[in-house]
DNA sequence: GCTATTGATTTCCTTTTGGAAACCGGTTTC
DNA sequence: GAAACCGGTTTCCAAAAGGAAATCAATAGC
């Protein structure tokens, strides 16, 4: 008896990969949306993100900017103000991540859309 | 003293709303790289995809496969062949993820470009 | 001196996720 | 009848993720 799997183990894996990488620096149930805030934004302090993503606390907050600041996608400027404030911001790195963000938008807004009109 | 939030609430969180649900329908380890190998290949059976998805247990399998089902992402089918076998197929509305997962995999391939090119 | 704000960190806890192994039921092959 | 293949489910456990609250250090305002 032949074979008949067509699982194509080079290609396939190769892509799958890179679907895994890309996930793996953006899974968790933040990441993407402080980036996606940060998208519009451009300089955003640490209080406003805390207002901005809807429900997260301040240890989380923090751990999720370090761990974009460590894979560069983001940079983090303290400013000597009165308050000591710091300051957020995309990086051209983090800014390519713009298109699969976007796709993840549009295919969300379709989606929910999808939802109300089943229901109807 | 004035508001200098500019945290736009209402086109803000539209936006992050949107990405947050497509992000719940694609999150855990395995959902995206299963339906990675589905676009691929269109009508594959269980013990394909424990073969395909590299490291996947049975357990984890069965159960995200049936959470894409649910939510009429993929189609599941009964062969009524000599050891039954079970087709799994991505759904029309399942291929729109396409575009998202399509620019996951360009970005996560750049990405590891990316580090190679650092490290040197 | 007391309180508020900003940007965190730490502790403690609960929930979620994921994995290994056993088992099951049906069918085929030896 | 034993073993293997297919497509699971169940149990039991470990690890990861995430949240609430307390704390901290610096500074500003009252």
């Amino acid at each position: 008896m032949e074979k008949k799997v067509a699982h194509n183990p080079e290609g396939c894996s190769k892509h799958l990969l890179a679907i895994r990488d890309t996930m793996e620096l953006l899974s968790g149930k933040w990441k993407i949306q402080i980036i996606g805030a940060l998208l519009l934004n451009d300089k955003v302090r640490f209080m406003d993100l805390m207002r901005t993503v809807d429900g997260i606390g301040a240890k989380m907050l923090s751990k999720e900017l370090q761990e974009l600041e460590i894979n560069q996608l983001i940079t983090r400027t303290v400013c000597d103000t009165k308050p000591i404030t710091v300051e957020y911001q995309i990086t051209e790195y983090g800014k390519t991540l713009k298109s699969v963000i976007h796709e993840m938008e549009l295919w969300g807004t379709k989606h929910r859309q999808r939802l109300f009109e089943t229901v109807e």
